[in-house]
DNA sequence: ATTATTACTGAACGACCGTTCAGTTGTCAA
DNA sequence: TTGACAACTGAACGGTCGTTCAGTAATAAT
């Protein structure tokens, strides 16, 4: 046979690596550079099995696809976690476009005390904040009241707009003087 | 002046449009298609304009890029939101890189039942499980107890692993025949 | 009305792209 | 030992790429 045989699926992981790096799939030449080969056809052969694996997809001027960005979703708990057969037909998603609607407006800040525990938003959780949306009653909101910066569920009491914890230790805030809406919060991302 | 004016701002979300669907950066040739014009200059021209707006980002051959892939990160939410002009110096991450390290393993599973709510697992939260990970004593896994799938912490109670339900409605459970690690919850992800 | 500036068109350039082909090198089975 | 086969090398091809340049059309200021 040749010299080398190489796992398919450890150089999927070197597609994927190059495609978080750069923003985008490698070229015939970069490929045979990172797998130190020194003829592009080299390179060339070596995506043609991994499409016939699945693992790459090109489109029709040739160019370079990932066949999964993202995670793969799994219905529910209850059929247990897939086999390699079964998770090729899995729908794949990117959490980026799963949660995020507008990029440009959109933050990602640490949650600090525990104000919001009884909404499972925990102190070291990032939450998606969107700037610019309106409230609507019930909308976890980031907001500046007299002054402090907090994250609240936005109320209304006898007609007043009022910031409520989800946590019955902390007091309902009515707004003073001023009340600014930093923006909404859309999402609620943890990583252990 | 020349005939129509467009929002580089628009420009920017055509180009990220773009990027979500093809998962790449268009072409010069393809830019001018998507604003309808005829001629390459004209679609490198606006390239030019965004680039210099910091809106797009160009590699060392000139190809493409989106400035912000993903979501910016704001420290603390004491110094509430940033403004247009603070936001340029953010770092931006992409959420899937954030919390996924091994797409290939990983699965988004929808969580049913207030089982692990005490641990801010709510219902209807979306669990990122890995599969094949060795489960140690604290984490959140996804376990076959006697032939049920469940999401509870493994822990150990006088030498028997044993899974713990974060709710103190709910029993230890206690593997009489079987006892199968799906694999170790690594995220929680969660949208309003 | 004239001029300057901007928004384009259209053609051309070398460079690199994906692809093909002929040949070489190493490995396994018979 | 031999032959089949797989893993490569190296060169070549047309095509598309990003880029440049000369020119035209439309707006705005003078």
């Amino acid at each position: 046979m040749g010299r080398k045989t190489i796992d398919l699926k450890d150089a999927a992981e070197v597609f994927r690596d190059f495609y978080r790096a750069e923003g985008r799939m490698p070229s015939f030449t970069e490929i045979a550079e990172a797998f130190g080969y020194k003829s592009k056809n080299a390179a060339f052969e070596l995506v043609e099995k991994l499409v016939d694996e699945g693992l790459l997809t090109k489109d029709a001027r040739g160019r370079l696809r990932l066949a999964s960005v993202g995670v793969r979703v799994l219905g529910t708990i209850q059929a247990g976690l897939p086999t390699t057969a079964e998770q090729d037909q899995m729908e794949s998603v990117s959490l980026d476009s799963y949660l995020v609607e507008k990029p440009e407006e959109t933050f990602l800040v640490k949650v600090q005390g525990d104000s919001m525990i009884d909404a499972g938003i925990h102190e070291g959780d990032m939450v998606l904040v969107e700037r610019g949306r309106t409230a609507r009653e019930g909308d976890i909101v980031v907001a500046r009241v007299d002054g402090d910066w907090t994250l609240k569920t936005f109320e209304r009491r006898a007609g007043q707009a009022v910031l409520v914890a989800a946590n019955k230790r902390y007091p309902i805030i009515k707004p003073l003087n001023e009340l600014t809406f930093g923006g909404v919060v859309i999402g609620v991302v943890r990583k252990y």
